[in-house]
DNA sequence: CCTATGACAGACA
DNA sequence: GTGTCTGCCATAG
């Protein structure tokens, strides 16, 4: 059974609509759309948000990886399948790990330009590797 | 208000 | 490289 959330808090909404843009193709990390969404630490608010979210809102999930490019599902789980098969449908490669499957970030991660984008950066410059 | 939990991240041994 | 600890935020009870 999942969990429902209130969709209506500003941070929230912020988390939506930066799932919403990453581009097909393109992987994102936590912490890189915790910071788009204007708090850089909130990464586990963002797992929240998608686990509870992602489906009622038809958000590209998958494109969400940890921190290392890595799937956070645990393996042998229906999710970690789902999402390792949507991601090879958009052309993502994975490298098989001993506890996951990883995509590389320098090669997949999304860049975004623009201003909100450098504020982000000036906040986490870690967000992307 | 408090504690517990989670598809996390970073620092450190 | 791995394992552990701590910080972070939103939500449930």
């Amino acid at each position: 059974m999942r969990r429902q959330i209130n969709t209506t808090s500003p941070f929230t909404l912020k988390v939506i609509a930066a799932v919403k843009r990453i581009p097909r193709g393109k992987i994102a990390t936590y912490g890189q759309i915790a910071a788009l969404a204007g708090k850089p630490h909130a990464a586990r608010g963002v797992a929240w948000i998608l686990h509870a979210c992602a489906e009622s809102h038809g958000l590209p999930w998958q494109r969400v990886l940890n921190s290392k490019g890595g799937i956070s599902f645990p393996k042998n789980t229906e999710g970690f399948r789902e999402q390792a098969r949507l991601l090879r449908a958009e052309g993502i490669e994975l490298d098989r790990g001993l506890k996951t499957l990883f995509a590389d970030l320098a090669v997949y991660q999304w860049r975004p330009a623009g201003r909100r984008a450098a504020a982000a950066k000036r906040l986490t410059p870690t967000i992307f590797r």
